[in-house]
DNA sequence: CTGTATCCATAGTGATACTG
DNA sequence: CAGTATCACTATGGATACAG
């Protein structure tokens, strides 16, 4: 595992944690500050660059850049570049991408329980 | 959410992507360095501050105790103190603590399987 | 035993400007 | 349109020493 060395976000411990079980190796796949939002929007549809900008408000060219090649490296998502001009790249979910689908489902369920439940016993102690 | 000013770890976005999903919000409350990690040596039994720091063998002391005051502020983990000397603390998951189990076992199925087939690639273009 | 206080390195992220 | 290149900031996390 020598590739990725610089220009990478969240390279932490990718290998001191990584034998650790399969939760670290996905969570560290998945720990860009924006890997999640792009996944989720590439659920539904193939997107292009600019679809994808336009749809994460915030997010800079380069910080989706940088979350789209590690996803891309990572194998979960897909990168076809069409050779037309002006240029069109498109994105979409890989099949293991498209296999997480469960697992986020269930972690929403838990976080939207544990919110409710965080919020009641806070009102509770006003 | 005023709380949790300084000193605490993995602040970023909690309240930028709080708004998104369960997801991010459960995503927001473990992506510290060490919370998988304790939370799982936590599924099996209660343990005390020292048996933590033993079965994390290259955790400090300052970042045992923070991650385990943020899990314990986020109503993930309880702290029993006991009024002894010398002193004694005892971590136990909460409901809410338990009832990721599920998630995590999924989640680590997928981490499994998608480092299987990443190999797997990986072997195949060599 | 169970922490706290300080100092510090660096990964992760963002702002801005530029390009094929 | 779809990026790259630079520079800079900040939180995270680590080392070390000290304390109730």
């Amino acid at each position: 595992m020598a590739a990725r060395k610089e220009t990478s976000t969240n390279n932490r411990n990718r290998e001191v944690l990584g034998d650790f079980c399969g939760i670290n190796y996905a969570l560290n796949l998945l720990g860009g500050r924006w890997k999640l939002l792009i996944l989720r929007k590439l659920e539904s549809h193939t997107l292009r660059f600019s679809e994808l900008k336009r749809t994460l408000p915030h997010i800079t060219d380069r910080m989706l850049t940088l979350q789209l090649r590690e996803l891309e490296q990572d194998g979960l998502i897909s990168r076809t570049v069409f050779a037309e001009v002006p240029p069109r790249v498109e994105y979409a979910l890989t099949a293991s991408g498209q296999a997480l689908a469960p697992t986020w489902q269930s972690l929403e369920v838990w976080g939207n329980a544990h919110r409710q439940a965080a919020e009641m016993t806070l009102t509770d102690k006003q």
